[in-house]
DNA sequence: TTAGATGGTTAGGCATGACTTACGGTAAGT
DNA sequence: ACTTACCGTAAGTCATGCCTAACCATCTAA
């Protein structure tokens, strides 16, 4: 029951917040840059970024009045372990199941 | 920005309905043996595999009175091929960031 | 210092989500 | 046919989420 994958995956379920990161996992960009790229107004944009911050998926770096905004690699990796995981169980639960019916025939 | 991807995210983002769809990575299960493991009612964990199912993330036979739900590994391969994608991203705009840092140098 | 640019924070409204209780419907056993 | 077991759905409640508008703080440039 690995419950810090709930930020991760609440974060990255919302549409705009994934394609905020989905942004970032391409280049860093200050939030302005990346509110243009956004119908929503540039505090959504700054809610959405301090939600994928405190889920691990990104970091920030200040350069002045700008706030660079970085995708984070563990945040990732801790995602694609957790699925590579379950793809394991729900594979052998289907060998299992198709055991069962090789028993049937 | 594929947008197909929202519902399994949202989906897993819940933490007992992740559990669920956990329970039913190890083994298919009915909707009342399901709902023995978990602290809420059976209505709720009815809601919440109507919610994976719209999700594509499992499925369902019914045998006699009970219904029978199976995690299903397709909706869990686009997850991963989702977050593979992301990953090579990351990885490349790293690199890219490393190489900046060089020329710096 | 003054003016402009950049961005985090708050308050409020509107929608969505998770849960329980109660009900209806179908299949199996007597 | 009657009862029991099993499950989905509807209505209602309480909490959370996303958004905008408005405000405030900080850094830079003239």
């Amino acid at each position: 029951m690995p419950n810090h994958l709930t930020k991760p995956l609440a974060a990255l379920a919302d549409p705009t917040r994934r394609q905020v990161f989905e942004a970032l996992a391409t280049a860093p960009m200050a939030v302005g840059t990346l509110a243009q790229h956004f119908p929503v107004s540039r505090p959504a944009i700054s809610q959405h970024l301090k939600v994928l911050s405190d889920a691990g998926l990104v970091t920030v770096t200040k350069q002045g009045t700008r706030n660079i905004y970085c995708a984070e690699p563990d945040g990732l990796a801790d995602l694609r372990a957790y699925l590579d995981g379950l793809w394991q169980d729900v594979l052998t639960s289907f060998g299992e199941a198709v055991e069962q019916d090789m028993k049937h025939a």
